[in-house]
RNA sequence: GGGCGCGUAGCUCAGCGGGAGAGCAUCGGUCUUACAAACCGAGGGUCGCAGGUUCGAAACCUGCCGCGCCCA
């Protein structure tokens, strides 16, 4: 397998940590490595992720660097645990951003599409994807994305674009794909249909006005936040209930500014509460109008064009409908019918998900899926546990947007995308054609001129890449994918039509077996970050600043399951602080002749800090593990901080100090001890921070790679308890006794004599020489004068410590401190006895922890004690 | 309007029936030979409010207040 160098041979570390200069070699030695290549036809299990294919035109913000250090470090652990890890790279075409994009840049030489024509324009969007487009795939270089590149895909591919065709012929044949004339989301600047989820709903201020119809008797008053398209109105509806308007059911108004008469119509939908109780039905620009018109048979007048511009022939013709408005209204005022005025008049309005124009509801022919049987195979998967939400309480809102789900609009107008396969002939023949099929030919035969939806085509992903709808080895081998890695405000985008797609064309097979669901990045006030707002922080300035390593780990410890992140700069500065503190180390480890050379002595011929270190670095395993199985990231790293830096460096680093000075056994063992550990945490910690890992680890073990490494498993050594306490009194002592040099003002440095007497009564005898270390005490001299004793209570006995302050004692700074220790104690002395002097406790609580509380009463006793006789037996000031 | 989620230290968040925690920030002291991007020490919370269940509630139940998200 790895080849390991003689540690003579071994690369010298740097003197410091410089991310930016070796983060991108060190990316191409693993690419040309082949590390990342996937082979399908090894007998490893297979682990395969699916990436959520980019926008061809985007370029990495927070969102994704999270999602991809989550999905790399997924990968590299299981690649290193021996799975044939297969993650694939590519980017979606983004039909209408990408389109948009070359419009402008040939705006910029007078240009427009139409100018071109079709195929020179299409032709022309392939060059600038040549040209600009994938910006994001050398940014996923960046974070380190272990994914095969020798499998990248993009969806209008040929495969791909196959895979589009088949999939739609099949759907067709099915009767899930039908066309019809609906109210549609219309785009008037993307100029094509949107699906209901690429339209933004924000409260916008508008005006609600409201309008007499008719006249006398027989008027009425209608409310509408859209006064221009009155001109379109083919009835008024009311409540079947509504007492108010009973009586002009049936009857007929005349429309202003028309001369037109419309019905007055009863129904259901109409809310007696809104407004007057009487709304304005315009079937061709509402789509709740439309349904109204539906059910009463009403007509649809189209008064807007594609650019929502009125067409109405008189004097409204050619305004644009924010111009209208107005003008509608000054019209209406003239002639007396503008009732009431209400403005600024907050209501929710739909905008494009790219540009932000307001959309434009309209009666268009389109193509749609029929969702319904599909989306119910989606639920299905997650119900029965086949596909698993992570975290599992979002599956509720899965369940809510696939169990009612709309119809999806799949026809763009757009030139950028897969042509609908649809042919019509002369005689209103309708033609779907499959992969094998041509077209028919002859006179008055034409292909649909519309494209499809991008995500028609992202929604095949983990299976087209994969080579469908041939039957692959690596479709056989890598289909289901074992998870899919998102935020969870894509659910419905990428997570819904995979599901519906995959469960379909693959028998029911559910393309991925995990859902991950992360949470939004925020800024450091809880706001969600974009481009609006100004607030976004840019991934790549961070790993420029700090290094790739801290960015992920940063990102990755702020990902608690399904809820949002809030990030700043200092969280990042943290992350690197972490990293220098882990090279430092790494550095004083192998100054120090840490070695993984030196094999690991018997346990037995360990002391107890070394099995100390070693059964936490054990926990520390099976933690690590555990959490990387429940998705669990923030503990995770959460749980190798608290390793790396407070156990390791902060005891076990401080303490091998001591055992290295005594030479020796002693002192090899130590060093066998410092690199095993380290071996160990440096690979638990590669998927998070691959690069100052992977430079670390062959630095220590003159290993291959990191990325190639066995994943550590547990040593199985049964932890030693007694060890255990030992060293959690040896750490309390210690700080008991810095509190009070402390407290007595003696710099931390400053070598002070004393003796620690009772440490056999307390089981610490192996521990005074780290004890004296740790808290730099000397060897008493000639002139030693005992001018304190600290009493310290550990969990194995009670100590007593002699210290030579050289001076007087801060009588008063040692008083308030033993006031203080007493006040905690005679506090938890107190709850106790609240506690066992209530006997429906002692009665009704379960023995172990009636026991518990006793001998927690006991030792605050015993503390107690002690501390009262201190404080007595000080000198009064 | 319907649904979901969240209010715990100054900030960001863990904890989700038996001793209130972490990181960052703050304060005091230190260049102690891996690390001042560090070390040592310290302070800081009626766990949103009000009821209830329980021997025991930050946690479970109900109501209220505040915030956020999704859908209409």
């Amino acid at each position: 397998m790895s080849e390991t160098q003689p540690q003579s041979q071994r690369p010298e570390l740097p003197p410091s940590w410089n991310p930016a200069e070796v983060e991108g070699e060190l990316y191409q030695r693993w690419v040309d490595r082949d590390y990342f290549t996937a082979d399908p036809s090894s007998d490893k299990p297979p682990f395969s992720i699916v990436l959520p294919p980019p926008n061809v035109n985007g370029s990495l913000h927070m969102g994704h660097a999270l999602n991809h250090s989550v999905m790399d470090a997924l990968s590299r652990r299981r690649r290193m645990q021996g799975y044939e890890v297969l993650w694939l790279p590519g980017m979606d075409h983004a039909g209408i951003a990408t389109q948009n994009a070359v419009e402008r840049d040939l705006a910029g030489q007078g240009l427009s599409r139409h100018d071109l024509g079709r195929e020179r324009f299409v032709e022309r969007v392939w060059e600038w994807k040549a040209e600009v487009g994938g910006r994001i795939l050398d940014q996923m270089r960046r974070v380190g994305d272990s994914v095969d590149w020798s499998r990248e895909r993009f969806t209008m591919d040929e495969g791909l674009s196959l895979a589009v065709q088949t999939m739609f012929k099949k759907l067709f044949d099915d009767g899930l794909i039908y066309r019809a004339e609906r109210i549609i989301n219309w785009c008037p600047r993307c100029q094509t249909a949107l699906s209901d989820i690429e339209v933004d709903h924000s409260d916008d201020e508008g005006e609600l006005v409201s309008i007499r119809y008719g006249e006398g008797a027989n008027s009425i008053v209608v409310a509408t936040t859209r006064a221009e398209t009155m001109l379109g109105d083919t009835a008024v509806a009311v409540h079947p209930e509504d007492e108010r308007y009973r009586h002009l059911v049936g009857t007929e108004v005349e429309l202003p500014l028309t001369g037109r008469r419309i019905p007055i119509v009863a129904d259901d939908h109409v809310d007696p509460a809104f407004g007057t109780g009487a709304v304005k039905v315009t079937p061709a620009h509402d789509p709740n109008d439309f349904e109204i018109g539906q059910r009463h048979g009403l007509p649809s007048l189209t008064v807007l064009d594609g650019r929502g511009v009125l067409t109405v022939p008189g004097p409204f013709e050619g305004l644009d409908r924010f111009e209208a408005r107005p003008a509608v209204v000054a019209a209406l005022r003239e002639q007396g019918r503008i009732v009431a005025e209400k403005r600024p008049y907050l209501h929710s309005v739909g905008h494009c998900s790219r540009c932000d124009t307001v959309i434009e509801p309209r009666l268009s022919l389109q193509w749609w899926v029929k969702v319904a049987p599909l989306a119910k195979a989606a639920g299905d998967a997650v119900r029965d546990g086949r596909t698993k939400i992570h975290p599992p309480e979002l599956a509720k809102r899965f369940f809510a947007w696939v169990d009612d789900m709309h119809d999806w609009t799949i026809s763009r107008q757009l030139w950028w995308g897969h042509r609908i396969p649809v042919w019509y002939g002369p005689d209103g023949e309708v033609v779907c054609v499959g992969p094998d099929e041509q077209p028919p030919t002859g006179d008055g035969w034409h292909q649909d001129e519309d494209v499809l939806d991008t995500w028609f085509s992202s929604g095949l992903w983990p299976f087209s890449t994969l080579g469908w709808p041939e039957r692959t080895t690596e479709l056989e081998r890598f289909y289901p994918t074992t998870v899919l890695s998102t935020g969870y405000d894509i659910l419905f985008f990428w997570v819904a039509r995979m599901m519906m797609f995959g469960l379909y064309a693959m028998d029911e097979v559910q393309p991925f077996d995990n859902v991950y669901l992360h949470g939004l990045i925020r800024d450091a006030n809880g706001k969600k970050m974009s481009k609006s707002r100004g607030n976004g922080i840019n991934p790549l300035d961070w790993m420029d600043s700090y290094g790739t390593d801290a960015t992920r780990f940063t990102l990755l410890r702020g990902a608690n399951p399904g809820s949002d992140m809030a990030l700043a700069e200092e969280w990042a500065a943290g992350s690197r602080n972490f990293v220098t503190k882990l090279w430092n180390a790494t550095k004083f480890a192998l100054g120090n002749g840490a070695s993984i050379d030196i094999p690991l002595p018997a346990r037995e011929n360990l002391t107890d800090t070394d099995r100390w270190i070693l059964d936490l670095l054990d926990r520390t395993v099976s933690e690590v593990d555990g959490h990387f199985e429940g998705y669990q990231f923030a503990k995770l790293c959460d749980a190798l901080y608290h390793f790396i830096w407070d156990e390791y460096c902060d005891w076990y680093l401080e303490l091998a100090k001591v055992q290295i000075a005594e030479g020796g056994e002693r002192a090899e063992a130590t060093r066998a001890v410092l690199g095993h550990v380290l071996d160990v945490v440096l690979r638990l910690l590669h998927p998070i921070a691959p690069f100052v890992t992977e430079t670390l680890w062959t630095t220590l073990t003159g290993g291959e790679s990191l990325v190639v490494a066995e994943w550590p498993k547990p040593s199985g050594a049964e932890p030693d308890l007694v060890a255990a306490k030992r060293i959690e009194s040896l750490q309390k002592l210690v700080t008991e006794i810095r509190r009070f040099r402390s407290d007595q003002g003696l710099r931390p440095g400053q070598k002070v004599a004393g003796r620690v007497r009772g440490a056999c009564c307390a089981d610490l005898v192996d521990h005074v020489a780290s004890v004296r270390a740790l808290t730099r005490l000397e060897e008493p001299g000639d002139d030693y004068q005992v001018t304190m004793t600290l009493e310290v209570g550990l969990p194995t006995g009670a100590v007593k410590v002699e210290l030579d302050t050289s001076g007087a004692v801060d009588l008063v700074a040692e008083r308030k401190r033993l006031t203080k220790d007493l006040a905690v104690a005679e506090k938890e002395l107190a709850q106790c006895d609240g506690k066992l002097d209530n006997p429906k406790f002692t009665d009704k609580a379960p023995a172990e922890v009636v026991a518990k509380i006793k001998a927690r009463r006991e030792a605050a006793v015993v503390e107690i004690e002690r501390i009262t006789a201190r404080i007595d037996s000080l000198p009064t000031a």
